[in-house]
DNA sequence: CTTATGTAGTTAGGTTCCTAATTATTTTTT
DNA sequence: AAAAAATAATTAGGAACCTAACTACATAAG
């Protein structure tokens, strides 16, 4: 139990299968030490690949929310509303608010009152901000294939699968 | 009633394969939509998940980060040093006295100033930190095991390859 | 038509984690 | 032995995203 100075030393700690035995003998529980191996494996690679992904869209002078806002105004023909940006990328309107006040101080989107509902104020894509989408977009993509190159096309399928499931069981963790 | 008649009415916005191959599309690039696509939904469900295990610590009056460190403490005898905790939680030395500062003032761990070393000063995980990780196990081990019920025992194990693969390629997002 | 209720966007304040600078102590160099 | 460099923990301030409260406008109910 107390074990000090058992020659452990790794720059990241990554969680071993061991490590989650040890865990659930400690308590006597009826659990699969996979199970919560996969599962701590996941959370450690989400938080990697997300702050992996600030420092590459800092480079841009973006975060992962403004690129990400960018990107759906593009897809959107250039024009959409701050409540379906939010519904789009997963986030509070609050929290688009906030992009948009970024975005729109860096010349790369613009607001506009709409006409029809006084209540709403369309995002705008500005040429500067299309322009911008236009220049990383070589460098973004290779990026994003190059992280995923130790896989061929037959294993990221069989990832997209097996993640989409357990994307699934994420619920289990916020369920009741 | 928000919907702009484009026939898309999901809750989350989950990327497709389509988006993917449009937005490489639009510029011309020589590059996998598949790959692209792996990458997004990975960045996706690592977003979801960090949510989610907030909301599954709350229950205990803990945040992720501040159970990791309990996990770790008890995983090493219960004393560790503060930058021996920041190494195996990979985060910064300053990110762990935060996390201490609020640990300690609920009582689960305290400090110890070290007798060899003065700038040392020692974590130690209370009796009541201990009775803490202790309560909370089952339930806690159970919603883990649960996020992955989908998957049997040998798709956890390609699983875990294939993740252990792709977070090796999340430096290509950092490098250079 | 006037009041109650709902919706869009914003503001205010909190949490998590970060980087950079600071303080105290130890080790190395001269 | 004194000065310089390294190390441990902390403090100060910033970025991202959240919830809850607020403002302005729109719509439904009496």
């Amino acid at each position: 139990m107390t074990n000090h100075s058992n020659g452990r030393k790794q720059e990241e700690a990554i969680p071993s299968l061991v490590q989650s035995q040890r865990q659930i003998d400690q308590y006597g529980l009826d659990v699969d030490a996979q199970a919560v191996l996969v599962a701590a494996r996941l959370m450690e690679a989400g938080a990697k690949l997300g702050h992996a992904a600030e420092i590459h869209f800092a480079r841009f002078g973006l975060s992962t929310g403004r690129y990400r806002l960018l990107a759906d105004l593009e897809d959107n023909g250039g024009e959409v509303l701050p409540s379906q940006l939010a519904e789009h990328l997963g986030v509070t309107r609050a929290t688009v608010t906030g992009l948009i006040d970024i975005l729109e101080r860096d010349g790369l989107v613009s607001r506009r009152a709409s006409a029809k509902d006084g209540r709403q104020k369309s995002v705008i894509l500005t040429e500067l901000g299309a322009s911008k989408l236009r220049e990383m977009a070589p460098e973004h993509f290779a990026r994003l294939e190059a992280m995923v190159g130790l896989l061929n096309t037959e294993e990221r399928s069989v990832f997209l699968d097996l993640l989409g499931r357990v994307t699934q069981g994420i619920s289990a963790l916020t369920d009741e």
